[in-house]
DNA sequence: CAATCTGTAACGTTTATCATTACAGTATAG
DNA sequence: CTATACTGTAATGATAAACGTTACAGATTG
């Protein structure tokens, strides 16, 4: 799956540690080992649906809307990567049955399994991770 | 998800629908809209794992050597794609505790997602799939 | 031994991912 | 009201992954 599912997680974990003051970009671009910009681009989604605010200017930064067990990880998902389980489908040859008919057929069982996918994640929010975080160390 | 699982189906729907005779790499390309050397990689594969067998020489091909409801999705994902679900992860920052723990924490979370996804896909086999391609037609 | 197939390595091309630069917009401090 | 420190986002460039293609050795058949 793509890494823009991790960058939320981590960013969103790292404003659940700093709940009281706003973190920059910069901050969390340097915990997660990449560059500022991705951060504010993967936040910019996180933004737009609400889970977090962010402020410009002097002071500004990310912070965390919502409260932790609010977010699952199933949401974060839907965000960043939905659709990233189903099988990619060359172009295939219409003149055949199988090649006329595979890809409906993949795509609509993927669509179930995205589903069961998101029935496993809803069990896991940013609190749960945070302690996961915490835990042993 | 990766084209190699497609590609797999693809082949094994259609050597199900050949039960008789050998079906050439060739033939199998053509249906699946790409080069027969990346059926023949893929089918390789297969083979390594007692699916089909194969022959070379005048007459030779990939033929099923199963029966089709032996054979599920997840056999399949397992061969072509295990490890796919995993999101990657940057290499972060391991001053940080939140940078030095996410890998292992998102790890462990995505093995228990893909044993879930497991459970969801071995309830469709080849059989189901020639089924469903027929369906509709 | 000529023809037809698999098996696989090697190389090149295309596409997707990611980093970086650049700059406009906004808030704060002095 | 101006310098500073942020976000927001587009655009460009670099790197990596996926895929196509060529090439050829090995196997089987007629």
């Amino acid at each position: 799956m793509n890494s823009d599912f991790t960058l939320a997680i981590h960013s969103l974990t790292l404003l659940a540690l700093q709940p009281d003051r706003m973190s920059t970009s910069e901050y969390i671009a340097e915990s997660a080992g990449v560059h500022p910009v991705r951060i504010r681009k993967v936040l910019s989604l996180l933004k737009k649906h609400g889970f977090i605010k962010s402020k410009e200017g002097i002071g500004g930064g990310f912070i965390f809307a919502l409260d932790l067990s609010e977010v699952t990880l199933w949401d974060i998902y839907k965000i960043t990567s939905e659709g990233a389980l189903q099988p990619k489908c060359p172009e295939s040859n219409d003149q055949c049955i199988v090649g006329a008919n595979m890809q409906r057929v993949l795509f609509s069982i993927f669509l179930g399994a995205e589903d069961h996918l998101g029935e496993y994640l809803k069990d896991y929010t940013i609190k749960e991770i945070v302690d996961l975080i915490n835990k042993k160390q």
